[in-house]
DNA sequence: GATGAATGAGGCTTCATTCAT
DNA sequence: AATGAATGAAGCCTCATTCAT
């Protein structure tokens, strides 16, 4: 099951690249090298100040890179915010990928798993999950779309199989999809709401969200 | 309770007039007219263009002003950010206290009534809830602390003592904490979603949203 | 017959103007003030470098304005070379008006006294006239069409129209266009060609070029 | 007389060759066939998007080169557009050359074959003539005198000539240079002014202009 | 009080040319 | 000798805010 999700998101990769077309570099190495190398600058800078407060400058300087240059690795700003979408993208699942659940047989724990090896992603990510989830609606169309999809064909569509397996034919397909689109929100919730949810130990806002879960879809977890 | 609300809203409305500092005009009654103008009129066009690329001419144009006469009503172009999210919290709980459900005894239907009439303002207002989550990281650091709070002290407060209700004594602060921002976060799910989800009856949506809500709380609605 | 033009000149005038969108002026007034201003300083500019050497910069401080000033005349770069081209249009016609040759009976003479008034005007607006003919190629889409429009209608027209008179019914509709065109190309001869044509007294040219014209379409000067 | 004008193009080509310094390059062979080469790349870029949108970078693609192999052969953009100036110059000569006239005595048939020749030169390059009129500004100062020098010596003293032995001593100096200069410029009309000349047979607009040409110098075509 | 023209810093992006590999 | 990645200055344009009228 995961194995497969990894090959979709290889393919993605592939349709992705046509659609981040760098003007002038033409070794694709390198390309995705310094790509990495922008990713891990832009965010520092897309973090703390937003995606539209961040100047092409600062980010440059933060990549340690010429403007020249970055922009011989990009088309526009907008490329800047995509790749960090996939860079978003591409962690969560090989965070998943890593851990790995498929092996588990019981399609009740198997759920729980991928539940709290999300939440913890999710958590250790606190600052990229914030920055995608507020910045989404600045990218470009085509960007749009491509992310939609990801997100679509990849994590959702990890949330329907689960479900799948854990409530046989209980639900109809709007259900399964429903409740696949709820659980998929419901993880990011510990860091969009950071601010709001009062301090305690993280292990039982774990427990919690993934009891609630559990018992929002009447699955016996024993 | 709703009445509660209310009063703790106007409070706020005080309180918030100070961070509102219109440089030139005093007539109480006028400002709060002007900036309802100036709501309706910017949220046209920030609706469709986002707050970056809304310039304050276009705004001031839709909203029938002179961009001085603007300018006597809001100190920056932030505040216009923050009027819109006053407003947006002004309706929602309008919207709550003009339906109503104080009167219901049964805690459990009450809840379920704050429930419905809280997704029915949200599809709604869709549009305003998907500025509202997408620009928030705009606002300055001022007004995003009173935005916090507003929700904190209004909105969630709302789901702490329906649920209070609701569960008796069966959970801990923490856990009616949590389980009040998690609801409050659910209620925005259908709009900040809307192009995940399946097509399909809106009711069934709010059926299955509800009723997973209430399983979650192991709260039995018969 | 001239009148006839100024009418049309002025009719292009307000056609034009919708296709020069300032994005903030309201003032019409003004507006044509300041584009007179910006045509006066941007030639000073222009004449020197041509349009892709000089910069918004230059010609905004040519011009004593600030860049954002200029921007508020204009909507592009663009925009500024058509109000060089629309500049360069209107002081031709005026020219030929405010001189005047419908009063002229003998349809001959009357062309004579309009290729002697448009030769001199040439000659008196060398570096306009240079300009104009070898950027009008940088012209947008849209600004483009308009000049030809203007160029056709007003110029051309006139040199149709005299030669009409002049040649009876001798030609045909093609043969009274191409000449047209041919004398409207030949009366800017001596600006384009001003480095080639060995110094002599300029009424000898004059002299040569009109009647080369007239011999040429077989016109009896007398 | 048509010999010696192609020795005074290629003793242009001598003193030419000196203004452009190829860093690197030093077999005259190679560097004219590269030359070619890159004047036939370059011009389909640079006709279709014009000098200054043309970058350098698609140039060297289009020319199946690297930007340093291309840098190898020219010093600078600006030497691009002085080879296809040189190019055009080299075309024009050599179409007159091929065709050759010089056999024909009588010497009105010789101006009008001539003028056909070169009308269909025009009419066939029309693209080229386009280009080097509109861009011919960007030319820097010694490249410009060379091309002036040029059109001078070849191409106008063409016209001189053939002049001198059609009208024989009717005219001055000054006269046979202003004829020979008004000839030239007219050629080139059907290219510069295609848009506004009304569609109809080519070799009526070649009649006439070729009509109004020997009119217009008084000679007798038969 | 009301208006809207003016400011000018700063936004994103391009590209001729060089030079390390 | 050949490559093409890197430079960085300069390009055009926008717009929140002010202030003379």
């Amino acid at each position: 099951m995961v194995k497969l999700r990894r090959i979709k998101f290889e393919e993605f990769q592939r349709r992705i690249s046509k659609n981040l077309v760098p003007a002038t570099v033409k070794d694709k190495k390198l390309l995705e090298k310094k790509q990495d190398q922008i990713v891990e600058g832009a965010c520092k800078i897309l973090f703390k100040k937003g995606f539209n407060r961040s100047s092409i400058r600062e980010i440059a300087k933060e990549c340690g890179m010429s403007m020249g240059q970055l922009y011989s690795y990009i088309s526009s700003k907008d490329d800047i915010l995509f790749l960090v979408h996939k860079h978003m993208h591409k962690t969560w699942c090989d965070n998943l990928a890593e851990a790995g659940f498929s092996h588990i047989h019981d399609p009740v724990q198997r759920l729980i798993q991928a539940i709290e090896l999300t939440l913890k992603y999710i958590v250790e990510n606190k600052k990229l999950i914030q920055f995608i989830y507020s910045e989404s609606k600045h990218l470009g169309k085509e960007h749009l779309r491509l992310v939609l999809e990801m997100d679509d064909k990849n994590i959702v569509e990890l949330w329907r199989e689960l479900l799948r397996d854990v409530k046989k034919d209980a639900y109809t397909d709007n259900e399964y999809d429903l409740a696949a689109n709820i659980i998929s929100y419901l993880m990011v919730f510990l860091s969009l709401r950071e601010w709001n949810v009062r301090e305690q130990n993280l292990g039982n806002k774990f427990d919690f969200i993934t009891s609630f879960i559990l018992k929002g879809l009447e699955v016996n977890s024993q």
